[in-house]
DNA sequence: GCGAAGTTGACAATCATTTTCACCCCCACT
DNA sequence: AGTGGGGGTGAAAATGATTGTCAACTTCGC
């Protein structure tokens, strides 16, 4: 039997109050700055625990790091990622998930799954970048 | 400047005789079994060497372990493996590329990259499954 | 309020990968 | 063929995210 805890409603909350992935200890640090004491160890309980029932999203960044994020949809989508700061906006890919299935159904494979995330930098960081340039240039 | 030396050639060599998606520790097995005297930090730093030069193509696998592949084709392309045996697919995809490209750029992203790999089971896996469910039921 | 059962958290353990660093050996040059 | 220097090697230690341990602690149905 669940039970709801203090420490799981800190981990629900804080995940509403951001908008990026964030790693679990970047959330444990998170908390531990807004005063709630909470052990690691239960963050990435907690965090294991609502990826399985599908309420947060993970995925792994370059450097092989978890990082969790609350999607608006609860439904199958992918992310588009900022790799600079994070920002991530939520896409649709119909034709991808059609396009997934024929190619692996072609080659008898069966029990599909499928990672597809693109990462690029998001126009505030492309901007930011580029005044950096100028202001080493001159 | 690279130099070419026993254990590169023997790392080089392995890749060339598997067929699918090794792991580093694996592949350090499988030479120590072909009697190569070679350290496993080596191993790794060979592999990191060709994934940089592009010569082996390097995905993480579920449980965030890397793998590395000599793959046919040095151009951009992705995977099918099977999550059982590991027998992989190389597969194009001309659309996802562009359907990435334009997804990214119309939020205003730049510098895109992207990760797809399909996952499934193979037809050779599945047979054999087929055939445990037999035993099992008979 | 009680108590069984789920939870917690400090700390140890895991485990792939990286770093260290003293020794090794490849190779351009002679 | 010999040599030197600088890249390469490997055993062992370090790293660092994540998981396991387990006694103490809550939660919640009664
Ligand atoms: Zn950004
Ligand atoms: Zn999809
Ligand atoms: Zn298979
Ligand atoms: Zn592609």
């Amino acid at each position: 039997m669940q039970r709801m805890t203090r420490q799981r409603t800190a981990v629900a909350d804080a995940l509403s109050t951001v908008e990026d992935f964030r790693s679990a200890q970047q959330l444990h640090e998170l908390l531990r700055d807004q005063g709630h004491g909470i052990g690691l160890a239960t963050v990435y309980r907690t965090l294991q625990a609502l990826a399985e029932a599908g309420v947060v999203d993970v995925l792994r960044t370059a450097d092989g790091e978890s990082v969790y994020r609350r999607c608006e949809r609860r439904e199958h989508h992918h992310h588009l990622v900022c790799r600079t700061c994070g920002a991530t906006v939520e896409i649709d890919g119909p034709a991808v998930e059609s396009w997934a299935d024929r190619i692996a159904a072609s080659h008898g494979f069966t029990d599909i799954t499928h990672t597809v995330e693109l990462f690029g930098t998001c126009a505030a960081c492309a901007a930011a970048s580029g005044q950096d340039d100028v202001a080493t240039g001159g």
